[in-house]
This record gives C-alpha cells, structure tokens and sequence, in this order.
DNA sequence: GAATCAAGTTGTACTCTACAACCAGATGGG
DNA sequence: CCCATCTGGTTGTAGAGTACAACTTGATTC
C-alpha cells in the first residue's frame, strides 16, 4: 500500500468516527438544539432571511424536513416567519431576538468545546488543518 | 479575532457541515448498509471477535441499540452469534462470510468515493490531512 | 383562461436512538 | 452454600429525524 492509500485510508476512518460520534455530541453539549437546528438558524443568520426551499436545497433535505423542523423552531420562539412579498405561497423566515440569543450561546458554548480540544494546536496546523477541511467540503 | 480564532471557526463550521452531511452521503452510497452498520461490521473485522457490550463502549451507543443493530445485522446474515465459553449470558460476534462480503464491498466503494474526492490532493497535504484529523479524534 | 409548475403542509412510515424494566447467568460475603 | 448484588443482553416504549407521496394554493406559461 502506498504512502497516498496509507493516508487515504486514515481519512476514511477518521472522518467516518468523527461523523458518528458528531450527533451524540452535538445533542450532549445543548440537548435543546440539534445538529440540524443549529445549523439551519446559523445559515438564517448568515443569510438573514430565506425561504424555507432554499435551506432544503442548502442542506440536502427534503421540504417536508424543513417544513416540521421550521415549525417546532417557531414553536420554540427562535424563528419568525414573515409573507414574502414577491410570492403569497412563500415565507420568509427570520430568526427572533430570542433565536439569536439561542444561536449565540450555543455557539459560544461549542466555541469553547473547540478551543478547549484544540487548545495546544499551534496556530500554524490550525492554519493548515481549517484549510484542508475547507478544501474537502469545498466539492459538492 | 485572531489568526487562531478565525481557525478555530473555520474548523468548527466545516465539521459540523460534514457531520450533517455524512449521514445522507453514507446513505446514498450504499443504502443497505447504514454508517452504524458499516463501522460496526469494520469493528468485528478487525477486533475478530467481540461483545455486543464491547460495540456498545466502543461506540457509545447504548446496549440496547447494540442489540437492535447486531439483530438485523443477524438477520441479514452478515453476523453470527457464537456463545461465550468463558461467560453463559453473553455472545461473542462474528463476521459471516457474507458479511465479510459485503464490507469489502462497501470499503471498495468508500474507498474509491474518497480517492475520487481527494484525487488532486498532493500526498504530502494527504498525509497531514490524515495525521490532523487523527490528532484531533484522539482525544476522547 | 387552462395547463403546468413551484412552495409548503400533512399523512404515513421507517430508522436510529435512549431509558427503563426485565431475565438469566456470574460473583462475592456471610 | 446461599442470598444479594452485579453484569450481559433483550424487550417495551417513546421520541427525534427523515423521506415519499398526496394535496392545497398561488405563480407562470402558452
């Protein structure tokens, strides 16, 4: 086996274990927002206000998904949901106050899980490690 | 914010789009053969023998999960319960031959989806991709 | 204006998972 | 040796996440 099948295979398996482990953990660090709402209010953020269409085609999962995960987010108060203008059948989401709120402490909190298993990094791997990462989800 | 800082939100938003990913990708791949499923045939094979309690520590599952997984993956005939001689109550798992089948099959099929996702990479950054991802899964 | 398309919702069903209750065999202190 | 306790595993139950299909309603197009 070469060097480059060596390496290959190690990537395999370490992402495969990170992306197992990834769910338990997320829902362990704030068992009140899943992997999924966490990251659709992020992208709401980031993007402040889109359609419920567009975060299934973000995030590879099916209207309907969207549809109920939109609708307990509302329930919960983190996300509001305006008509859009443009088209009576749609919906602009937006997060609340209170969902920013959310969105921010759970990022802190996963800021600090971070740093704390990435604290004796030095900044150069971490560098080089953010950019791999990058490179690889970078590809459909 | 910091070189370290952006690094650090960088590594932590790419994770967590690859963890909500993975799923669906392993899925697509090859949709008889869950991500669980999968890395729990690969711990038979390489531990050649253990308990389901052994899965359920390994993977931080719950024994019950163990229990549910490791029968389908009986039924499917991808596994074998063989009794413990040391220990009446517990069993020891194997792989079947069909099971050994089929991990190969989906390896192969892993294997090729990474070389194609990774082909332009240069074996250097392969191989401190690989020791990264490997440093940051190590610790617990 | 009728046919078609697109945005969302709802009914249904399946998988994964956890927790609790339970059973059966193992272990250890009197 | 015997009962208490521990451990490996299974089963009942419940909840989250997801998909697919059918449907409703508004938009588009010919």
């Amino acid at each position: 086996m070469t060097d480059r099948d060596e390496s290959l295979e190690i990537i395999q398996r370490e992402l495969t274990a990170f992306a197992r482990r990834a769910r338990a953990a997320a829902a362990r660090m704030h068992p009140q927002l899943s992997l999924v709402s966490y990251a659709l209010l992020a992208h709401l953020e980031d993007s402040d206000g889109c359609r419920p269409s567009d975060l299934a085609e973000q995030f590879l999962l099916n209207k309907s998904t969207i549809s109920r995960q939109v609708a307990t987010l509302e329930d919960l108060g983190l996300v509001e949901r305006r008509p859009d203008p443009r088209d009576q059948r749609a919906h602009i989401l937006h997060l609340t106050a209170h969902g920013r709120g959310a969105l921010e402490q759970v990022s802190d909190h996963r800021r600090t899980a971070f740093q704390e298993r990435l604290g004796d990094w030095d900044a150069d791997d971490l560098a080089r490690f953010a950019g791999y990462l990058r490179r690889y989800n970078a590809r459909p």
